[in-house]
DNA sequence: GTTAAACGGGCTAACGTCAGACCATTAAGG
DNA sequence: CCTTAATGGTCTGACGTTAGCCCGTTTAAC
């Protein structure tokens, strides 16, 4: 009889996270902040990422003001003007970690629990599938891409490693849940220092995962992703303690 | 430079899918198709629902306005009245079918592999879990329901068994990532004429999806996902040629 | 039998959002 | 150098949405 279950939450939870405005600022900085947009980069022009967005030009505006006041992004004018992102990571405290930690509360397991079914979910689909060419080069790129990263660029790079799996699977909606999911930790992420140590063990995992969705070996893909963010879970959990 | 990549497109899609009040008039037909709220049941009152859809009970209103011209609810006024579901679902017809099939064009792929994607990932998380002896009876009782159903209940309690997996996670988003995956294919689903022989081996693997969950065995529970939606995929799939 | 609680049904005034037109600024192209 | 295209900046009128209040109906509780 519909009685408070999860499964009534789920279906019964918010139709909208919040009013267009507040999404639209949420879903820039998701842009920013996962590195899609660069630092330096340009935002396409309000008149086409309005529509994109599916808000109106003065919602959009609004948002960007706002982003601007908080020295993400800066406007520029006239042609060959546009919006550019200023945004730079602040240096890693590890108390911004622990407010970050804390502040999520009972998301944390719900974020990385999520995290973990898309990705692995995506790794094991991306290899169990018949790659193009062009696909396995893009992948490759992105590899190295990360494997040379400066550590300024390190969780960017990282990040578009982590959704260009996804991307291999021609599923646009697994790509936005596996953006959605990272973005949930991108604060978290971004909080713990960029230690030498930790990118070599996370370089040999990328090349596992890299390595089985191009051999085509399901399971080694969905094993290498579910050990490589159980690192990251639990470093993360160990703030917390 | 941002050029058009399906990383854009995935942090520069829409903000919402549409105006509150389609928004809503989806929420709630998902609710009713999923089974969630069953022919019969009453949806919580509207000064409670409207809040826990994030949206205003006018809009609300509009929305089982149109449910109910539609034929899938009533509304009775006085204590104890309400709002009750009273669709019926359809008799499957393969025209249907094909003409859902068409309709979806494109997002056939994407739906299947969303779906493939998350609900394994589901299985394979609640199978390496701790579960507690609730949880586990909990699993037992919708597997047992659904095993007895008649064939007019069988595609609700199919999906409450399966959500019931994503469930077992205590991942609220990962369940209603589940439930809107399932959403996407039920109208196919339920096109689809509930035949003994199809009952048969679907009982099988929901069982041995059971089995796997129980006994925690992560592989196994994947696997047996797999397989089982592998074969729905199938059988749609099969439809178009 | 009376009362009060729990519903759906309907108002109104304020606010958010939209589409579209127009202005101001800058640099590219001829 | 001048023109024009491409951008951000601004305004207006219409529409969707909200919060809050009150009404009408039904029935459970006393």
């Amino acid at each position: 009889m519909a009685e408070r279950s999860p499964l009534s939450e789920a279906v019964f939870r918010p139709v909208r996270a919040g009013n267009a405005f507040e999404e639209t600022v949420e879903r820039l900085l998701q842009a920013i902040k996962l590195g899609v947009v660069d630092r330096g980069d340009r935002l396409p022009p309000e008149r086409e990422l309005a529509p994109l967005l599916g808000v109106s030009r003065v919602t959009l505006r609004e948002a960007i003001r706002v982003l601007a006041q908080e020295g993400y992004v800066e406007s520029r004018r006239g042609r060959s003007g546009g919006t550019f992102v200023t945004y730079r990571r602040p240096r890693p405290k590890s108390a911004d970690l622990r407010r970050a930690l804390i502040a999520m509360g009972d998301d944390l397991h719900d974020t990385l629990t999520f995290r973990l079914a898309v990705e692995t979910g995506a790794a094991q689909l991306a290899a169990s599938m018949e790659l193009t060419g062009e696909q396995r080069d893009l992948l490759r790129l992105r590899l190295a891409a990360l494997n040379s990263a400066v550590p300024d660029d390190y969780r960017r790079l990282d990040t578009i490693f982590h959704l260009t799996i996804a991307e291999l699977t021609g599923s646009p909606t697994l790509v936005a849940a596996c953006a959605d999911a990272r973005m949930r930790v991108t604060d978290l992420l971004n909080a713990i220092p960029v230690l030498a140590a930790n990118i070599d063990h996370a370089a040999f995992q990328h090349d596992a995962i890299a390595e089985a969705v191009l051999s085509g070996d399901p399971d080694a893909a969905r094993q290498a992703v579910a050990e490589h963010l159980d690192g990251t879970a639990a470093l993360l959990r160990g703030f917390l303690t």
